[in-house]
DNA sequence: TTGAAAGCGATACCAG
DNA sequence: CTGGTATCGCTTTCAA
């Protein structure tokens, strides 16, 4: 690997020079030509990891998430890296596959790896162990689509209570009383917003809260097979499901379908997120759209800012869902 | 930031001694406590930057990925990531959403960023791109899944035409003759692969290959979705259908069931991948099933042989896929 | 505009 | 075992 010293001496001027030249400074014309021209024959390519000991700055952007497998979070980072790219950073995934210790240690990781700002999918870290493996670095951290309670970082979510409210008043004027919810763990600050959203919807139209009608488990698409075929076989089952995660909604819809049971005609679903599968069904599944672009986006551009010596007090934006019908 | 220095002058030795307790070595008993309270007395943590700038190495492996919202590379990247970390290696991963230039341009990027090493599913880049992007830097790379033909790396496939033959042929002992084939586009080398099983299987059985049958397109629901119609629309529909890929395999059956036909009542479908959706519906649908797991491990084990040193001929392994009935 | 020299934070060699 | 010194590859004064 030829160094810019190597260049330096081919083009017959010094490392300084070829260096001002890299970094977009002006170099007298000849020299200019004799640069370009050895960086050419030496195949020369700037050593990322030497400039940034000196700079400080190395233009990649941690993203820690926990799971690939979810067309939102694609959805999400394809728009954050969009920005990103803008402005001259490139994007770095870790998946840390929900599981606590790899959240932990990749977060770690990329706190320390040499990232200069990180968008981070939290699920299951307490405040304390975000604030030990973060301090005093100085990394300037974007919460996304879930926040841990307490960390103090700009923090982009979508307004899940209301939009969980507006969908189960949905179901509920479409005449439905017993009304399920299958979500996610209550450690996920998300899953509680849509939970209290859910329940909100239920107190605004005098309807009792039923504990056997709210089932919390992961995020995949087993456990809304299993939490619908034990919501069917209960003696009471709902007459309409609420759904607050894609894999669920995937899970509960292909038990529906395998115990002959039609939605909406026979039970009643309305899911969150993956519009462009609930879309197409017939009749298209109900579902909250988050807002995913506008989230990566938004992501990335309040990290820039930061990057580019932002200052002011962390920023909690909460965006607008909408209904799709 | 705390550096070396600052634990080596609290701790009163040279920051020789520190970096050579850092690194394992053994250290006086009186200087570890001295340099151990030092360490913890300033939160000192080495800087990786500095550290890969003097050894070369970073410990970080690249992953290159095409998409995201796929269960198969959810599951391979999830088993290569534990053989890693079981070795010191952490994965860094850039998904380049089959776009041709991100894929480039990531490639180069993740190749002089310092990784250590690449995990790589080439889309559409030639064997020139690579070639090139690739050139005197001593960066190992394995491909999973597919390859670009004509690049001598270590790659981990599975048997892509065996498979497809085997699902075909099964399809054709149910009684089918019209069979369609839905699948990737030809610049990815395993969409190829599954075809050419395709064709052999039609072949075998004496089947007339016909090219209204033949479907090839990005990789994606829509695909699948918008394939399935056009086939059934035709004056002489298929009455099965073999799917090479996850999404296209969902964008199928939502077609179906919106059309109201059954399956495997009006039209059989034969799938690849995705076994633990498919096997929950019901009758479950057949699939290829490939060897995720062993994918990973293997593609990491690869890596880490090379990164140990061992220079032997590029490795070509297929793995076989298990059909799933 | 140019280049000599210092330094980013760590490791490695080698003499003591 | 220890520590001085050189060095990794690049950027950054600062004087010329």
């Amino acid at each position: 690997m030829a160094t810019i010293k190597d260049v330096a001496r081919l083009a017959g001027v010094s490392p300084s020079t070829v260096s001002k030249h890299l970094n977009g400074g002006s170099v007298r014309q000849e020299n200019l030509a004799a640069i370009r021209s050895a960086i050419a024959q030496l195949d020369y390519r700037v050593d990322p990891i030497a400039r940034s000991l000196k700079t400080r700055r190395s233009y990649s952007i941690g993203i820690l998430l926990p799971s690939l497998a979810a067309p939102f979070f694609s959805s999400v980072f394809l728009a954050s890296d969009k920005v990103l790219r803008e402005h001259g950073y490139h994007s770095l995934m870790s998946c840390y596959y929900a599981d606590h210790g790899l959240e932990r240690d990749y977060l770690g990781y990329l706190i320390s790896a040499g990232v200069d700002g990180l968008i981070y999918v939290p699920e299951n870290l307490t405040a304390e162990e975000f604030q030990e493996l973060t301090a005093r670095r100085n990394v300037p951290v974007v919460q996304v689509d879930r926040m841990i309670p307490g960390v103090d970082s700009d923090i982009v979510l979508s307004e899940n209570k209301r939009s969980a409210c507006l969908a189960v008043s949905r179901l509920i004027e479409r005449g439905h009383r017993r009304i399920a919810l299958v979500g996610g763990p209550n450690s996920v600050q998300t899953a509680k917003e849509r939970l209290a959203g859910y329940l909100q919807a239920l107190e605004l139209n005098g309807i009792l809260y039923d504990d056997a009608l709210v089932l919390s488990g992961e995020l995949s698409f087993a456990f809304g097979y299993q939490s619908f075929m034990e919501l069917m076989s209960s003696g009471a089952p709902p007459t309409a499901i609420f759904s607050t995660n894609h894999d669920i909604t995937m899970g509960i819809i292909t038990a529906a379908r395998e115990r002959g049971l039609r939605i909406p005609g026979d039970v009643d679903v309305f899911g969150f997120d993956c519009v462009d599968v609930c879309a197409v069904m017939s009749p298209p599944l109900p579902v909250v759209h988050q807002p995913e672009e506008e989230m990566g986006r938004m992501a990335a551009a309040y990290l820039i800012q930061r990057l580019d010596g932002y200052s002011g007090e962390p920023r909690r934006t909460r965006l607008p869902c909408k209904l799709v019908l």
